[in-house]
DNA sequence: TATGAATGAGTCTTCATTCAT
DNA sequence: CATGAATGAAGACTCATTCAT
């Protein structure tokens, strides 16, 4: 997993693995029986467990719309810090066009639960609880490049100046917050709420 | 462009390139002078024309910061307009860790403007136009999610159900809604806005 | 034997040996105690039967010559029918220049009782019973390539135009009637034959 | 062609077959493109043209049945001459079942041409000018055993007492006798034939 | 400038073999 | 007796690279 979620998987190789793991390609290869089998398993026994602690749990009836997508953001995050080779074979492998998982992975997309999220919030759209410019259908996908995105490339925006300190507790609450009320922030009469980080 | 752009970097081999050309292999190998040099043409002769296109022409003066951030917004999609090839790009070799353009692309970021636009944001955050939760140093991280990462990613999502129509400029204002206030919308005293996509 | 009959020894692995017995390929090495010595096992107890069957039996002193050929190629097709592996056997791994079990398998070849033929051969030929252009030494290897190569490849010559209900019994019949007076047949004043295949 | 003939096909690499002709394996591979070319090259290149040798001159109208079976079986031995690679390569890889250039060569032999001998044989059968226990249908595959099933084994028959000195012209003889008349000879009426090998 | 021929290094894969159990 | 795990050696194949032309 973490060679793959280092270079991708077209730049790695099994000679590599069976260095990383101490044994031989050949045991590699009569292990996973040949290649295609050993992207299989990556997908069936590692990645299967990221979509499940991020979906499975029933989702218990939410108070708010808010605290709805505060909620699948958290599993997001906390699903990351248990599995951190996700976020960028996600973003390599799976999402773009011509990712090398995409087929395999993306049978574990519960795309029903998708699809009812995409309901609950063009009904709210509708309520007028959500903004008009919002397209509903596609805030799953913006939920995940405001999470898995900056997850994957954590790396990169690190050396911006500024960000060196910024956590992944920090990164969950900005996203959860952009999410939520953009920018601008909660409306001006909102009650006072509790300041993060006061280091 | 359209090779790296759709099989990544690793899974295009100079044979791929050369036919695609209508060239030999051997071509491009004597054109480019080896692989490490095809690729850093490839990042100098194209991929900084994105850059350019998103960061060259000099910042207006803004009237707001939500003035701002959708026309950087804008610039990203009409530069992915005109060079399709960038999203997926972006995404999976020069943003993620171990990225195989990444080293030779962040030189084309312009650091100090990214970071211009994080102290634009801190003071606004200071001023208090910006909510508590939001980090200003990686707000263009987040842009990067809602823009490049959907853009690359349609493939995949326009699969979802009803997400079939919604085009780019649909994307676009979303991401620029999304940025702005968050899926709460304009606060309620807001003047009535253009409605979109009428039909 | 029906394996290495069907695709020859080369292509035949341990591992395909074993699963056709139900076994490990690592019992098919403990028991065998290698390849070579499987390759032995295949000469000594399975091809040594079919030579056995051919030349064991004391040879009955023959009423004629044409009877004793006739003896002969019915024993050889004798033997085929019950042990069906052994003409392609013989035709692809020992007969041939570089066959596999050549070397194993040569030492079966009862050359006494082989020269024994010739030289009762050339002592007919010299009284004038046998064709002066016949070579008495290589009467033997006629026989094979008009018994064992036939049998050998019945697949592919069913298929020619009128030969698909050739059976073995015509094949034996024919090649014991080639040997005996060619094509011609025999002479004109020889007493009426049965015929063959009444039905 | 050699290493093919002395060892079988399945059990020539690529590498050898480089190493003989002083190139690299990968050189093979580059001018084949693949072993499956390879074969195809060995067929439509080499095989072809003993089969052309064989058949393809045009049929000149032979005196006897007697004289059109000399000829052929010239043909074969002439063809052999040439191309001595072919017999083993028949025995070995084109006639048994399971043959590994059995698909690629059986279009080379000319059904139709195979099939007129037959029809011709079977013609003169029904006139009483052949035997009644042959089967014209499969005369040329006794053909095929008199011809190329001993020259593909030489080097085992070679060695049987008596057999040294035999050369591929007594060979052909023989051959051409024993499909003419058996063992049995020419009949006793026949003149005077021409003798062989005076000294 | 352009290429066909050629190759070294490295890929996945196969297979007989080993060995602890 | 029997096997699963493991491996070394070798196989076909790939690909960037070289080079004479």
């Amino acid at each position: 997993m973490a060679l793959i979620a280092e270079r991708g998987v077209a730049a790695t190789t099994a000679a590599e693995i069976a260095a990383l793991a101490g044994v031989t390609p050949a045991l590699v290869h009569y292990y996973f029986r040949g290649r295609p089998r050993l992207l299989d398993a990556v997908v069936d026994e590692r990645l299967s467990r990221f979509a499940v602690h991020v979906f499975a749990p029933a989702p218990t009836r939410p108070a708010s719309l808010a605290e709805a997508m505060a909620t699948l953001v958290g599993r997001i995050f906390d699903a990351a810090r248990r599995m951190p080779w996700m976020p960028p074979i996600w973003i390599r492998e799976i999402a773009p066009e011509g990712g090398l998982l995409r087929k395999r992975a993306l049978a574990l997309l519960p795309t029903g639960a998708i699809g009812g999220v995409g309901d609950l919030l063009a009904a709210a759209q509708r309520r007028g609880e959500i903004g008009p410019d919002i397209e509903p259908r596609i805030v799953f996908v913006s939920i995940m490049g405001l999470t898995m995105f900056p997850l994957a490339t954590r790396g990169v925006w690190r050396r911006l100046p500024g960000a060196e300190r910024i956590t992944v507790g920090d990164l969950q609450r900005h996203a959860t917050a952009l999410l939520a009320t953009g920018l601008a922030g909660p409306r001006a009469s909102a009650h006072t709420r509790i300041r993060r980080r006061s280091g």
